[in-house]
DNA sequence: GTCTATAATTCGATAGAC
DNA sequence: GTCTATCGAATTATAGAC
């Protein structure tokens, strides 16, 4: 279906110019001829590729969700089948913030205009992330099943809180501050071992009593702090 | 600044029309005269009470911000000064939360529409953000101080994720299923304790042993799991 | 204050030259 | 394949009657 040949190359160059203007100014602040002047042509050129703006976004938003359906089974599969599924996660975790953060305009251009987009083409996305909802459904059903997972919560909200955490960062990332890497660890810490000192009273302890925590690349740190990281948007409301 | 008086009411129904139709539409997807007519006026009306279309966007951002600051710092407030900064930080959860799912439309169009909104209106109200997300840091920090929480975690980065969940709810969010309030619990026991067990290899062990969770008003439950919960947006990537 | 026009602009889409 | 030129629809904003 990709034919590498000619200039089906110059579609390609359509599709990452729109990805990036979606992902930098949303849905309504772009129009044709941005996408066009970025791909170095003319807006009414594009229509020799696409039939429609619709189309357009609707090809965007669509490799942007299978870039981070690819991305996060990948990341889970080298592990191997028998990994700890505490593993899985947290590698899921980091490999669905790196590519929306860092590596596919795509990816983050569907989260940044998912909502802003006509009924029919919303409609037919969702449907689509249905399988990538399954996927996150499924690793932490196994987390559950394997007795390492508290049983007092519903893993339908707590799949949503967790992607919500996620995905709400195209909004706040900064290239200046944390890498995603250290954001994604900061998370997996957060929801897996949560906030709370592990011993309220007691003295000084190692740092990884719990469980599931070696594992990760790297640490979380404080490290970063101080520096340019006092930055764009402290998302409130 | 409000006055009760005569037809300035109007102006008030003309807010509260925009702040719907921006809260279930988003920005691109309304125009002044689906806000008139839900006003129960026409168009060029509108213009009697607002300069321009951007004026009366950012009015209702405006007070959807502020509505959600008074909501959060008052649940806060209540709790008295001396109360468990643990226990406030989950009172400012449940009450940011049931603001933007159930309350103020105002407060969830902001959610909604900011992203999409023009670069100066969006700027400046970033900077009104800040001081929310200063309140939010200072929950987080007297926490820290008072011993609570772990150390080895960026502030900044737990507020961002945290408030990340907390506002991608609007996203998803159904009537239909969890109320606020249980969702807020899951997210709390989510982000304080962890999704891991306590006990990896033990027996049985009572639901709280470790600590502030038997302050909120209830208690996360896998209730209504099964009903009529299979719904909307299972927002995947 | 609210209405009915309508001006002015923007933008998606098309036609046809090259 | 890409361009220029332009149409047509939608939408913000204005003018002026009532």
């Amino acid at each position: 279906m990709n034919d590498e040949s000619k200039s089906s190359r110059t579609r390609q160059r359509i599709l990452d110019a729109a990805a990036a203007c979606f992902s930098e100014l949303g849905y309504a602040g772009v129009n044709l001829r941005r996408i066009a002047t970025r791909a170095k042509m003319k807006a009414g050129s594009l229509y020799y590729y696409f039939d429609s703006k619709d189309e357009l976004v609707e090809e965007v938003i669509r490799v942007g969700l299978e870039t981070a359906v690819r991305a996060t089974r990948r990341a889970v599969q080298v592990l191997g089948p028998d990994a700890d599924p505490i593993v899985k996660l947290r590698a899921a975790i980091a490999a669905h913030l790196t590519t929306i953060l860092a590596e596919s305009d795509y990816a983050s251009a569907d989260l940044r205009i998912l909502a802003q987009l006509p009924e029919p083409i919303r409609k037919r996305h969702m449907e689509r992330q249905r399988q990538y909802g399954a996927f996150w459904s499924s690793l932490l059903q196994r987390a559950a099943a394997s007795g390492r997972l508290r049983r007092d919560l519903n893993l339908s909200v707590v799949r949503m809180l967790l992607l919500g955490a996620l995905n709400w960062s195209v909004e706040w990332y900064s290239p200046d501050g944390e890498t995603p890497g250290e954001i994604a660890e900061h998370l997996s810490a957060m929801i897996l071992d949560g906030l709370l000192a592990k011993f309220t009273l007691g003295a000084r302890h190692a740092d990884d009593t719990s469980s599931g925590r070696r594992e990760g690349k790297g640490k979380p740190r404080s490290a970063r702090s101080a520096r340019g990281r006092r930055t764009w948007r402290d998302r409130g409301s």
